[in-house]
DNA sequence: CATGAATGAGTGTTCATTCAT
DNA sequence: CATGAATGAACACTCATTCAT
């Protein structure tokens, strides 16, 4: 039983074991400057492995960004589970993300590398878009299903409250990498919170 | 007089044409593979005349940085020159920004690549730092002083009002990129003006 | 009946399978440029059955050798056997050998890389030579028997006439390779026909 | 006077360093084998000297062979310029290739190399044809010139008598090359000599 | 016999930068 | 100030080959 699959299950082995050896070397290094061969040898590999795992650099680095973004909408989805309303739960995962942002930076890093690079190579947009949509769509999904007796009313569609919030995330993390003094912590929260309360307020002063 | 100066004046002639040649030349290739002979090519001298008249590659980027920062400064205080509440300045505002992203992604593209390389290069932080904070310095200014009558009432500072306003605008830039279709034109300018009109309305009911 | 022998059989069908591929990918490519997977792959195997049914690339591409040499004696053979003079025949061959190489230059072409290769090679001369060697030992032993009456007193021995007449048709190659329009269509066998002729000639005035 | 011209022939002498040393690894190594570092080295360069010099190694590489058809030329002149009939000077001039190419079959190794690549590349066939084209065309001016009172009446002209010769120089070379105990010393210049007085003989006896 | 995961040798090229002129 | 020859660091990728299954 523990032989079976051997072969298999060695390969998946293989591929884990450079994944996880990527995300340290992508994170310590920055796309460019991470070499294959580095990530090879620090998954104990040689970098020929790297090439039969993955067809270049670029899908490894691809899938590995896949797998930050599952873990991105899996802790959005866990911390949106808890109750409250829409408004604390919002502000839960604004400043859920700040946190994740302040504790690694990475992947929101690589992401800019990424965005940049992939505005001047259409193919490289296509297969990063559907990556880094994932959460953009998670975020939908979960105002949409809180919204049963809430957000249906909100003067902003499902769709633009979750971009503008998106949004706001987004920008935070830009604007805390380029000049951390200026964000003070819980600002994320703060602001997602008071617009959803603000909606509230009009909604309710003016019912459709 | 058309020989006074000359010494001088040649200099900047060379510095200014170089700038110019780096603004066509990044924009079009992204940083890295803008090359400094390109660079130099571009703008009819040979790579020496870069290293003559600036300290390398990375400052000649920086020198033109600057001067798209402060050209970004001058349009969004000729935007908010216009008349209007603060909500319509904001509004006119944003829809700006979204249109220059449009039309010319580069200088935000070229920004996402610095963020992300300043952020594993100190020294570079800071000299980026410097340049990058003019802009959300200039949106605090302004907001301050429109907000005679008005914004100071708001429940929010001009600070942190600032901070949000820069934030969705940086985010929703950066969501255009990834996934242009997912982004309506416009939607930054209502999103912004319909956040200021809320605040405006809670002012209103709960006054000081 | 048609299951007789599988084992055998089967494993002669990949061998030939493999070689048919190989020349396919060798002729299209060059040596270095066709990979055994490719070429594995064009047969319907994965590379490994190349190493299954062969030393390495290089066995392969001799054994692929061996048979292109075998089939241009036969042709050789073929055009020979036809009825005429001596000069008629090798008139005949040399179109001929034009004519092959106009069509496919490929095991051409591969003769020159591994002639150059197996020059810095001994081991490689060897096995090289031998395959090589067929060629000139079959039109040496096609002079011999036309020359019942008629060579044996030619003013050349048969080993050197042969050789005359295989430099001649190599040589002849090597420049139309070259420069395709300084050979015109013919000449081989004009200058072939005419050198046996002229020798002839000499033979009756001058007899042994 | 000493120091005049200093930069231009510091670089001269750079190119020529770099070419000398490219012949003697060329020539041991072959042209895949030969690193460009490696010349460079030998040189006593970094490998970047190259890249300053030349286009690349393929360029490195046609410039050396330039030089090589240049010598072969001269060589051929100066052979063919000793006094004697048409058929001692072209068995002058055939021995001497037979013993160039004994001593230094590097040159003609390369050659066969690059043929086989300009098969399949158009440019390649182009830039290497202009080089490889200088000989047969010295040898046809040869020929016309030595022809005033003897080659007019041959019953081939001046052109297909250099294209004959030629590839007979050529096709020998291959043989020697494949089979070097097969082609005794001597025998290119007796059967070059021979053809010609054959020719010259049909001539007188049917003379136009 | 055939498969395919893993190995590891091997290299041309680009380019920022320096510095002598 | 501008030139441009020379430097040298840095790297993804291909592919023949091996070997466990």
């Amino acid at each position: 039983m523990p032989q079976r699959l051997t072969r298999t299950e060695r390969q998946a082995k293989t591929r884990a074991d450079l994944l996880e050896a990527a995300a340290r070397v992508f994170a310590q290094r920055g796309y460019d400057a991470a070499s294959v061969t580095e990530i090879a040898e620090e998954a104990g590999y040689s970098h020929g492995a790297v090439y039969s795992n993955f067809e270049g650099k670029e899908e490894l680095f691809l899938a590995l960004y896949e797998e930050w973004v599952a873990r991105r909408v899996a802790e959005l989805e866990l911390t949106w589970s808890h109750e409250g309303t829409l408004a604390e739960r919002a502000r839960a995962a604004a400043d859920d993300w700040m946190r994740s942002l302040a504790r690694d930076p990475e992947p929101f890093l690589l992401r800019l590398e990424f965005t940049a690079r992939a505005a001047r190579d259409p193919g490289l947009r296509r297969r990063l878009g559907t990556r880094v949509g994932a959460v953009p769509l998670a975020i939908r999904r979960l105002i949409e299903e809180a919204a049963d007796g809430e957000a249906r009313r909100l003067p902003l569609s499902p769709d633009e409250l979750a971009l503008a919030l998106q949004a706001l995330s987004l920008g935070l993390a830009l604007e805390t990498l380029s000049n951390p003094d200026a964000v003070r912590p819980g600002v994320g929260g703060d602001v997602v919170a008071l617009l959803i309360e603000l909606l509230g307020e009009r909604a309710a002063r003016a019912p459709r």
